[in-house]
DNA sequence: GATGAATGAGCCTTCATTCAT
DNA sequence: TATGAATGAAGGCTCATTCAT
C-alpha cells in the first residue's frame, strides 16, 4: 500500500542498532501508526529481536517521540538554515524557507506524515517538548510573515493565522507527494510558494 | 485530552441504539484514533454492552467505514446545496461552499477530525469507496477553481492543484478550532473564504 | 469439503419447523461437530431466526440429543425389522442385518457419523438413555452371533467382542461411503456382510 | 469423563516447555474434542500461561497438526519396525503389525483417540500432510494383504478393503480399551490379530 | 548487547441463552 | 410462533513489557 522507500531520518549513531531501530520505528509508525504498529513490528523491521529493543529505548511511547523529536530537529535546523542563508527581505526569506520545508518532505516523507498524524499519542513531557518545538519553527514563519506585513511585502489582514495555514499547507503535501508525480522537486516548491505569497497577499507578480 | 462535546453526528435512526452506537464511536475514533479505541470503548460510550454492539455492526472497520460514510454524505450534501442556492459567479460560489465547509466543521468537529485522520485504517471497498466520494466532493472544488479560471476570476496557474490546497487548508481548520476561540464562525468563514480567494489569485479587493 | 447432500432424517412432523431444525442441527454437527457449529448455524441452515430456536428446543445439547435418539431410534427399527423378516438361522439373520445396516448408512450417512463422533459430548440423562439404546441395538448382534455359535454357524471364540467388531467396521462404513463410489449398495453389503461371516469364523463358503 | 492417566506421548524435547505444551494439549483435544478445549484449557494442563503458549506454538490448529503429526510418526515407526523385524510370511507380518499397533493404543491411547477423532479438524497442508502420512500406514497393511493374497495365505476377494476395515477394527480399539479390562495386552493382541486374519479368510488354524 | 521465554492485561469477536415485542 | 436486541462469559490471539541467561 505504501510505496515509500524506507525510512533513512536517522543515520548510524555509531550506537549499535540504535539507528536501525529508529528508522524501523519510524516506518511502522508510517505505515500502521502507532497505535497500529506493535513493538514486534519494529523488532522484525528493524532486524533485532523483540527484548533487544528495549535496550535501546525504554518503552513504546518514548520510541515515538525520539523518532519525533529526530524528525522536528532535522526540519527545525534545515529551516533555520535556509532563512539565515536567504536574502534579507520577506519574500526570499520565506521562499527559501519553502524550499527548505519541501525539500525535507522530499528527503524525509514518512517522518513527515509521522509528525503530522502521530504528535498526539504524545503524552506528559514529551508531548509538551515537541509542541514547544513545532511553536518554535512557526514563530519563525509568524516572524517572516510579520516582517513581510511590516515591509508592505505582505498584505494579509491576519498574519499570523495565515502563517500557521501556510505551514498547514506545506505539511499537507507529505500526504500525496510521490517521487515519480507529475511535478519535480523544485515545480512541486515553486508552486508550493507561490501559493504561499499569494495567500499572503504578497502583490503580483511573485 | 479532548474538551470538545460528544459528538452527534448522527441522529436517531429509529433504529434501536444505532445512532447512539454511531455517534460513540466517532467519539472514540476521535479521541483515541482507530487503533487506539476498542470496542469496549465504544460500547461504554454508547451505553450498551459489548456484545451487542455487533447486533448493529459487524466489524470494528465496518464500523469505522459507517462512521465514515455518513460523515461524508452530510458534508458532501451541505456542500451541494451551498453551491447550488450561490449566485453564478465562481466567487460566490467559492464563498458559499466554504462557508457551508466551516459551517460543517463548526458543527460536526470530530467527524472531520476522524474523517481526516482516520480514512487511511479503512481497507478494501469500504476505502475506495470512500476516496471516490471525496473524489467527487474534490471536483466540486475544481469545478468552482475551473470555472473561476475561465471567467478571469481566478488567476492561479495551478487551478487543480489549487483547489485540493484550499481543501486542504479547510480541513486543517477542524484540527484547531475552539467553539471558544478568537473568532466567531462567521469570522472565521470570512477569512477562509480571503484566504482561498488570495490562494487562487483572484483579485482584491475580495 | 463434504458433497453429502443435506441429511433429511426427520421428516415433517407437522410442528411448524422442527423437522426443518432437527435436520440442520444434523447437518451442522456432521460438518463442524458439535462444539465446532454453533446454534446460530443450525438457525441459518434451517431458515429461521436463532431465537425461534429455542421455541422448539430447550438447549443446544439437547438438540444433540433429540438428533441423535431420533437417529439411533430408526436405525434400531430397521434392524429389528430386518431380523425380523429373515430367516430363522443365524447366518440369515446376520446377512440381513448387515443389509438393514447398509442401507441406513447409505440413506442417512451424516446422522450415522455425528451419531459416531458426537455422542461423546452428551452428559448426563442424554447420555445414559442413548448409550442404553445403543447397548440394545449391540444385544441384537451378540443375540444372533450366540445363536450362531450355539448352531455351530460361528466358530469365534470370542463371540461378544467379536460381535461388537462387527458393529464397528460397519459404523465404520459411514466414514468414507460415497453415493458415486466403486461399489453399490447391493455390493457394499454383500462385502460386509462376508467380512462378518469370516470375522466370525463361519465356515466357508459364503 | 476421563479417567485415562494423562498423556507422554512426547518426550522432553529439550526446548523449555514444549513437551509439557504438547502433552496437555493432546490431553485437552482427548478429554474435550478439538473445538471443546480451550487454549487456556492446555495452558493450565501445561503449567504455564496462555500468552506464552504462542511462543511454542503459532495457532490452535497448527498445534493439533503437530500432535496428530508426532503420533502418527511415532506410530508409522513402530509399525515399519514391527514388520521389519518380523518373519518373511505374511502371517507373521500381519501378526506383528498387529501386536505393535496394539501396544502403541495400550501406551498411547489418548494420542490415537484424538487421532481417529480430530483430524477433520485440520485444514489445508496439514491436514493434507497427515492424511499422506496415513496412507502410508495404510499402504504396509494393503501391501501385507497383497502378499498374502499372493502367497494364498489369505484368500478374501476384496484385498485392499479388507486391509483398511482390519485397520479400522485396530483402530477402534483405543475407543473402548481400559487399563483394567478384562483382556491382557497380550490377550487382546491375539484376539485382535484372530479377528484380523479371520476377516482376510487365512485358513484355520491360526 | 542480545536472546527466547514468560507474564498479565487487553484485543476483536462469537458463544449459548434470554427477553420484550 | 417468530423476531431483533440484549447479556455475560468465553473464544483465540496479540500486546507492551520483563526476566534469566
Amino acid at each position: 500500500m505504501n510505496a515509500r522507500s524506507p525510512a533513512t531520518l536517522v543515520a548510524d549513531t555509531g550506537r549499535g542498532n540504535e539507528a536501525a531501530i529508529l528508522n524501523a520505528a519510524l516506518d511502522a509508525f508510517g505505515t500502521a501508526g502507532f497505535h497500529g504498529a506493535s513493538m514486534r513490528d519494529v523488532a522484525k523491521r528493524a532486524g533485532t529481536s523483540l527484548s533487544n529493543l528495549y535496550n535501546y529505548v525504554p518503552s513504546k511511547s518514548r520510541l515515538l517521540a525520539e523518532v519525533l523529536r529526530r524528525a522536528n530537529d532535522e526540519l527545525a535546523a534545515r529551516l533555520r538554515a535556509a532563512v539565515d542563508d536567504a536574502g534579507d527581505d520577506a519574500v526570499s526569506r520565506l521562499r527559501e524557507a519553502v524550499r527548505a520545508y519541501i525539500r525535507f518532505i522530499v528527503e524525509h516523507q514518512v517522518a513527515m506524515v509521522v509528525s503530522t498524524n502521530e504528535v498526539r499519542y504524545l503524552t506528559g513531557a514529551d508531548r509538551a517538548s515537541l509542541v514547544a518545538e513545532r511553536d518554535a519553527t512557526q514563530a519563525v514563519f509568524e516572524g517572516i510573515v510579520a516582517q513581510g506585513v511590516a515591509e508592505g511585502a505582505f498584505r494579509t489582514p491576519y498574519p499570523d493565522d495565515a502563517a500557521r495555514t501556510v505551514l498547514t499547507a506545506l505539511g499537507a503535501v507529505a500526504g500525496w507527494y510521490r517521487p515519480d508525480g507529475r511535478l519535480s522537486r523544485g515545480q512541486l516548491a515553486e508552486q508550493q510558494a507561490r501559493y504561499a505569497l499569494a495567500l499572503l497577499e504578497a502583490p503580483l507578480p511573485h
